[in-house]
DNA sequence: CTCCAACTACGATGTCACATCGTAGCGACC
DNA sequence: GGTCGCTACGATGTGACATCGTAGTTGGAG
């Protein structure tokens, strides 16, 4: 019955080929950043629940593993508050986006046809919104 | 069809608020795809299969069963080809690229400040050559 | 015609990350 | 001193992937 061994999974975080790579995050864990992004400052699993609730009922202890991951995979800041932990953000969420993106383009192999059919699918203020920054970045 | 159900679980990809989203690739997924792109043309699961096995020994179902999946993720197309199915990447390996950079982006809620940030961390020469791009595309 | 190799279609496992809680323990308070 | 908000751990369920095995099909070599 089957061979069990091949040389064990090299899961991990997949991408393509990917050499850094940033953490990947699920469905709950994106909320959770959102609501972060959201509020600005620090948060405790306490305020995270409230704004998370709403919208969908979850448990004070799915909110804690989930806030705990995201602290262990970089994404997160925690300090004592109290006799709480807070948490916020280490990067803004356009910094996020940027530095997803980054990651995508940098395991292209050809980066320069890669960046012109990204330019390519740019909505055309998008198109000018860089040109404006790239006349200025000069 | 191909297309997978909407929400039911909840799993999904990732994306915070992802209207498209395009789909994740697993490991051997990607090795796959890679695999397809650097050869060009349409490929048998017979000639992936040698394309893979010298760095690593897949079995012969494994890899239909991955081109089936991609298939039928909409990354692949196929026909017959003698009493085969070839396969051949719908996209570029650069458009595939930049179709995920542009997913990125799309979610973003501030496109201009994540286009500001994501300049900012480029490399200078791709700077460059997108200066050089935009130059173009007028 | 017969047999074989290359294919396809299905289905069974194993593993892993994520989602989701429950429970136990602890310190601050009313 | 009991209650409340927290943290730390661990258990369970699910889905996507990775990985094959088996059965059935078919074109072509003998």
């Amino acid at each position: 019955m089957a061979r069990r061994d091949p040389d064990k999974g090299g899961r991990a975080s997949v991408g393509s080929s990917d050499p850094s790579t940033l953490p990947k995050l699920g469905a709950l864990e994106a909320r959770v950043m959102e609501a972060l992004w959201g509020r600005g400052g620090w948060s405790t699993p306490g305020e995270v629940v409230e704004m998370l609730n709403p919208e969908r009922d979850v448990a004070y202890t799915t909110v804690m593993t989930i806030l705990v991951r995201l602290w262990r995979k970089g994404l997160l800041e925690r300090r004592k508050d109290g006799r709480a932990y807070a948490y916020h953000p280490v990067q803004s969420r356009e910094e996020w986006t940027a530095h997803r993106m980054s990651e995508v383009l940098a395991i292209a192999d050809n980066r320069a046809e890669a960046l012109s059919r990204f330019v390519d699918s740019m909505e055309p203020s998008d198109v000018n919104q860089l040109r404006r920054l790239l006349r200025i970045t000069r």
